[in-house]
DNA sequence: ATCGATTTGTTTATTGGTTGAATTATTTGG
DNA sequence: CCAAATAATTCAACCAATAAACAAATCGAT
C-alpha cells in the first residue's frame, strides 16, 4: 500500500484560504465586508484584504456600496460573487428530452434551452450531436453576454465511471459510450472541459445548492426508472466505483414482482412512473420500505423527492411517513423530514450546471492560474 | 448558515506534514528511510528530516538500523512506529463480558483482560465500575512497561451520540447513559479523555487497520442485535448523529415476523444469533437481501463478516452470494467481495485502542504539543 | 463646524515553514 | 585508495500569514 495524501506547501495554504474566503462570500445571506469575512473565517483582516484582491483581479467578486447605515465607522465595501464572472454550462441528457442551461457564478439561470425528442431510437452520437447544437446555442448566448464558460457537466440515466464514460444506461440503450469525447469533437465544444454524471447525484448537487441549510439528504429521483443521490455533510457520495444511490434495485418484497434486472421485488417494480399512477398508495408505502432501510443505514434525516414523485408529493406523503415512523429504528428519537425538490424537472441540468461553479468556488486557485 | 471550514496557517501546514510523514511510516511494510519518505510524499528530503527529527524527539518515531544492505551509498537509517511510544486503551462492555486492552503505536496488543459477567441485571454505573476495575488493572500493567495511555475508546452495543452518552443500548437495557463521565470518576481514570463509539463502528475500525487495502467496506456484526459500521474511503461513516449502521432493523419481508422494534419482518429477526443456529439457510438468504440493498445504495464492494457470523462464514456465504448475484444491479460489471471478520471477538475492544492511536497518527501535532 | 470615537481597510516589519542548492557522511566497486 | 553513489544536514531565499501601526471615512456630541 503507498502513502495516501500529499504534501502542503505555502501555495496550498493560500489556495485553502482563497476558497475559504470565496466560499464564505458564496455561502453569506448579505454582502459580507472584509471585516466581516475576517471575524467569520478567523483570518487576518490584512490576510482577507489580500485574497479579495486576488479574487476581485480574477474577476470572482465584485465590490459594492454598502446599502445599510449602520453606526459609526468608515462604511463598509460589500463583496459579492461577480455576475460577470466565469460561468458553468449544464447539460442534461434524458429519454424523451436533451436541455443546456448556463447559470453564472451567482446561480443565476442566465439562458436555457430544452427541445423534446425522444432518444431510444438514436445512437448516442446522434444523441449527443443535437445536445452540442444546443450546447452550442447556449454558448453563444453566454458569450453575447459577455461570459466565460469555465467547463460543462452532462446529466445522464445511468452509472458513469469516475473517467466520464457512461457504463450503461438501460433507458437510452447505451454502454460504454464516451461521452466527453464524443463532445469534445462537435464544433465550438473543443476545449472545454467537461464532466460526467448521474443525473440523480447532479440534481441532488442542484438541491444542495438551491435549498440551504441542509448538509445530508438523499435525493431521491424518481424518473421512467428510480435513482437516488446520497449528500453526506455537504458533499455527494458517489461510491467507490461511482455506482452508488440504485435506490431502484433495492429489494422491497423479496419475492415479488420480476424486474428487467432478473431480481424480484425490486422497488422500480412498485414506485415506477407508471406504477404510481396505478396504486399510489402501493407506490408509496414500497418507498417508504425503501427509505427506512436507508435511514436505518446511514441516519440521514432529510429525504427530498423529485423528478416525477414531486408534483406527486401530496399524495404520496403519508403513506412514505406511515412506513418510516414504522421501520425507522430512531423514528421515536429524531424525525425524519421528508419534502418534495425545491428545483423542478430543471434539478439535472442546473444542478449539472451548479457543480461546474461548485467546483470553481472549491478552488478558485486553480482558475486564477489558468487565467493568470 | 454560517461558513464552514477553518483558515490554514503555517503551522497547520506543519501539522498536516507532520502527519502525513507519520501515515507513510504507519503504512509502510518495510522501515522507510528519509529519503524514501520524501520520494513517496513528495516533501523535500530537507522538510521530511525536519519533520522526523520532531516525530523522534516526541518519541512517536524510532531509528533503526537498516538490516538490507543494498547497493552502494550511505545506508539509510529506518524509521518506524516507537513501541515505547504513547499507547492506547480499549475498553468494551457487552451484554455478556467486559474487557480491556492495551495497544502499543506499532498496534501490537500488550495487554488484555477480559471477564466473562452478564451485564443485563446490573445498573450502568455499576458495570462500568466493574470495568473501570478492569481498565486499571490494564492501565497498571502499561505503567510497568513504561507505555503513556493516550487515550481510552469505549465499545458499546448501542446507539451513541457525538458527546459520548449512550442514548439507548436496548440489550444492556441502557438508556442516556454518561458512560465518559462515570469513568472518569473511578480510581485511576481521572485525566483521561474517554471517548465513546457503536461496537460495530469500532470493530469496522479494527478490521480497517488489521486488514491492509481495503478502503471501502461493510462491516456487519453479528451479536446479540446485528450492527453494521460503514466505511468509506478509509474513514468510518457515523450519520449526521452518529446512529448509522443500524442493518439489523432492514426490513426484509415486509409482512414478516414482528420485531421488538416495533415492526415487522427486520433482518434481526431471520439472522440474529439464534436464527442461525435454527435455520442457517434463512438467515443467509435475509443477510444477501440486506446487504444487496447496501451495495446497490452505496457502491460497497467488500462486506466483512463479523461477531458470531465469523465462525459462521462458511455455512452462510453460498446463500448470500446467491442473493448478491441475483440482486446487486451492478453485479455483472464487478464482484462483491465476502470475507469473515480478521480479527475475532476482540475486534470492537481491539478497534477501540486502535481508534486511540488512530487519532493519534492523524494529528500527531497536537500530542506533540501537548506533551512538550 | 469641529473634535473624538469608531469601524474599515492598508502598510510594514516579523515569524514560521518549505524549498533548493551546497555540504557532509558513509558505503560499494574498481 | 579513490571515484561514484546514496543518505542526511545546513543555510540562504522565498512565500504567506500575523500583529501592530496607520490612513480613511463616517457618526455623535459639544
Amino acid at each position: 500500500m503507498t502513502a495516501s495524501g500529499s504534501p502542503v506547501r505555502q501555495s496550498s495554504v493560500r489556495a485553502h484560504n482563497l476558497a475559504l474566503v470565496l466560499r464564505t462570500v458564496a455561502n453569506s445571506a448579505d454582502r459580507p465586508s472584509r471585516a466581516a469575512i475576517s471575524t467569520s473565517t478567523g483570518l487576518t483582516r490584512a490576510t482577507v484584504s489580500a485574497l479579495v484582491d486576488d479574487l476581485i483581479a480574477g474577476g470572482l467578486l465584485t465590490e459594492h456600496d454598502p446599502a445599510p447605515r449602520t453606526g459609526a465607522g468608515r462604511p463598509a465595501a460589500g463583496l459579492a460573487l461577480s455576475p460577470a464572472g466565469p460561468a458553468g454550462l449544464g447539460l442534461e441528457i434524458n429519454v424523451d428530452y436533451l436541455a443546456a442551461c448556463v447559470v453564472d457564478l451567482t446561480g443565476d439561470v442566465r439562458h436555457r434551452f430544452v427541445t423534446q425528442s425522444d432518444q431510444r431510437r438514436l445512437s448516442p452520437s446522434a444523441s449527443l450531436a443535437s445536445l452540442g447544437g444546443l450546447a452550442l446555442r447556449a454558448l453563444e448566448a453566454a458569450s453575447a453576454d459577455g461570459l466565460a464558460i469555465a467547463g460543462a457537466a452532462l446529466a445522464v440515466p445511468g452509472l458513469v465511471a469516475p473517467n466520464g464514460i457512461v457504463r450503461v444506461a438501460p433507458n437510452l440503450d447505451w454502454q460504454d459510450v464516451d461521452a466527453p469525447a464524443l463532445l469534445n469533437v462537435l464544433p465550438g465544444l473543443g476545449g472545454l472541459p467537461i464532466t460526467v454524471d448521474n443525473e440523480a447525484n447532479l440534481a441532488a448537487l442542484g438541491e444542495l445548492r438551491a435549498d440551504s441549510g441542509e448538509q445530508s439528504f438523499l435525493y431521491v429521483s424518481g424518473e421512467i426508472g428510480i435513482g437516488a443521490g446520497i449528500v453526506l455533510d455537504g458533499e455527494l457520495y458517489r461510491g467507490g466505483r461511482g455506482w452508488s444511490g440504485e435506490i431502484g434495485h433495492v429489494t422491497v418484497y423479496p419475492d415479488g414482482r420480476p424486474c428487467r434486472c432478473g431480481a424480484n421485488g425490486c422497488l422500480e417494480q412498485y414506485a415506477g412512473q407508471e406504477q404510481i399512477a396505478a396504486d399510489a398508495d402501493l407506490a408509496a408505502s414500497a418507498l417508504g420500505i425503501a427509505l427506512a432501510a436507508v435511514v436505518n443505514l446511514l441516519d440521514i434525516s432529510v429525504i427530498v423527492l423529485g423528478g416525477t414523485y414531486a408534483p406527486e408529493f401530496p399524495r404520496l406523503r403519508p403513506g412514505i411517513e406511515a412506513e418510516l415512523a414504522r421501520r425507522v429504528l430512531t423514528a421515536g428519537l429524531a424525525p425524519v423530514t421528508l419534502r418534495a425538490a425545491a428545483l423542478g424537472p430543471d434539478a439535472a441540468m442546473r444542478g449539472a450546471a451548479g457543480a461546474v461553479i461548485q467546483a470553481l468556488i472549491d478552488d478558485p486557485a486553480a482558475f486564477l492560474i489558468r487565467t493568470a
